[in-house]
DNA sequence: ATGTTC
């Protein structure tokens, strides 16, 4: 087994507060990524700060870390607060991918309780919504959100799988969003006041993020109906769902987690990228981990790096039809450059780096046949000046 | 990641 420990880095004797990462040499970490580490850890009230396999660096905070502290930082979860991943069970009679991918519904579009009233999707819904919040309601957002139909691949824990009525050829709906505008709210009306620093009423903030929390885990659950519907198929409860960006309060002590998803003896979906596998893992990681793993393959270059790079790298065409066959719908070029697979890490060494430290055991891999980004660009789209003169040239 | 955008 390699240490968690054989990357911690060198602290002030001031500093009590100690930083683990979780990775292998073999595992490409960003030092600014390792920097924000050190800057959270000298936080005060800072214990203890765990870096997972998909470190990389975040406006302000590490995205892939979880970091307990006797204080409570609105800024180390971040403004999209209760975002996470479900994984839904959905059966279809015929899977072509070129036909489902035309079906899927326009989830750039809320559901307007009034204009919407008759869409089967409210089923789904069994509580108040929270914090009576409507605007963005069963819309899966920007940035690295998708709803995704994909195919149980390989099952590495038949036992565990079965257990999850899981098994291989199955198909399912991944669905990675968060509380939309409402997340975002919340954290600016902290940072308008109090910048980057504590909460003075964690109650008060605690009882708007839980809103938050419920609101992203009830919206993946009306996008996955939507496209449940859509398909025609229909809803289901999901057997995974996890939300990666939260602060949850032990003993006391606030575990935030940015990126990281719990690892306390449940099962998560690791996000492979759009084009190469995910993987359900038995999660099982302990104190030193802040009982959390990765929550994706986590990206490897800015944002700006892979549209400048991937302009000069890949066509349209093969982002939206990728190595793996499957297809990816997205009407934004930029996002598309963005979110290409080489933009993040291998999801195999991340999967792996769980593994040797002995975080989470892979119960199952998934292949993408479909990924929704945003809506396509639909027969009566009219390219702009720009777009046309992209089209004469490479893109 | 988001809402907003001269």
């Amino acid at each position: 087994m390699s240490q968690p420990h054989s990357r911690r880095e060198s602290l002030p004797p001031s500093t009590p507060a100690t930083v683990s990462v979780f990775a292998s040499p073999a595992s490409w970490i960003e030092s600014d990524a390792l920097d924000q580490c050190q800057q959270v850890a000298a936080l005060d009230g800072m214990i203890h700060v765990a870096a997972m396999p998909d470190l990389h660096p975040g406006k302000g905070a590490p995205i892939g870390a979880a970091m307990a502290s006797t204080v409570l930082y609105p800024f180390l979860v971040g403004s999209d607060i209760g975002c996470g991943i479900a994984v839904f069970p959905i059966r279809l009679k015929r899977v072509v991918p070129e036909r489902l991918a035309a079906r899927f519904p326009d989830l750039d579009r809320a559901l307007d309780p009034e204009r919407d009233a008759n869409d089967p999707a409210w089923a789904v819904v069994h509580c108040e919504i929270p914090a009576g919040h409507l605007e963005g309601l069963g819309t899966v957002g920007r940035g690295n959100h998708f709803v995704e139909l994909a195919r149980v691949d390989t099952v590495c824990d038949s036992g565990h799988a079965a257990r999850l009525g899981l098994d291989a050829g199955d198909l399912v709906l991944i669905v990675h969003s968060g509380s939309r505008g409402l997340g975002e709210r919340i954290l600016r009306a902290h940072t308008e006041v109090h910048g980057a620093g504590p909460v003075s009423d964690p109650a008060a903030y605690l009882a708007m993020h839980d809103d938050a929390v419920r609101w992203g885990s009830l919206n993946r659950r009306l996008m996955a109906a939507r496209v449940a519907y859509a398909l025609g198929a229909e809803p289901s409860e999901p057997f995974v769902d996890q939300c990666h960006n939260l602060v949850e309060v032990h003993d006391g002590v606030y575990l935030h987690r940015k990126g990281a998803a719990p690892g306390d003896g449940r099962d998560v979906l690791i996000a492979g990228t759009r084009g190469t596998s995910s993987y359900l893992v038995a999660a099982h990681a302990g104190p030193d981990a802040n009982h959390s793993v990765a929550h994706g393959a986590g990206r490897k270059m800015s944002r700006a790096d892979a549209l400048r790079r991937g302009r000069a790298k890949h066509t349209v065409d093969e982002l939206r039809r990728t190595a793996v066959g499957s297809l990816v719908v997205c009407g934004d070029r930029q996002l598309l450059f963005e979110e290409a697979p080489t933009a993040y890490k291998r999801i195999e060494q991340v999967i792996a780096d769980l593994v040797d430290h002995h975080l989470a055991t892979p119960v199952a891999t998934t292949t993408p046949l479909v990924t929704y980004k945003t809506p396509d660009l639909g027969p009566t789209h009219r390219p702009d000046r720009r777009d046309q003169r992209r089209k004469r040239g490479r893109v």
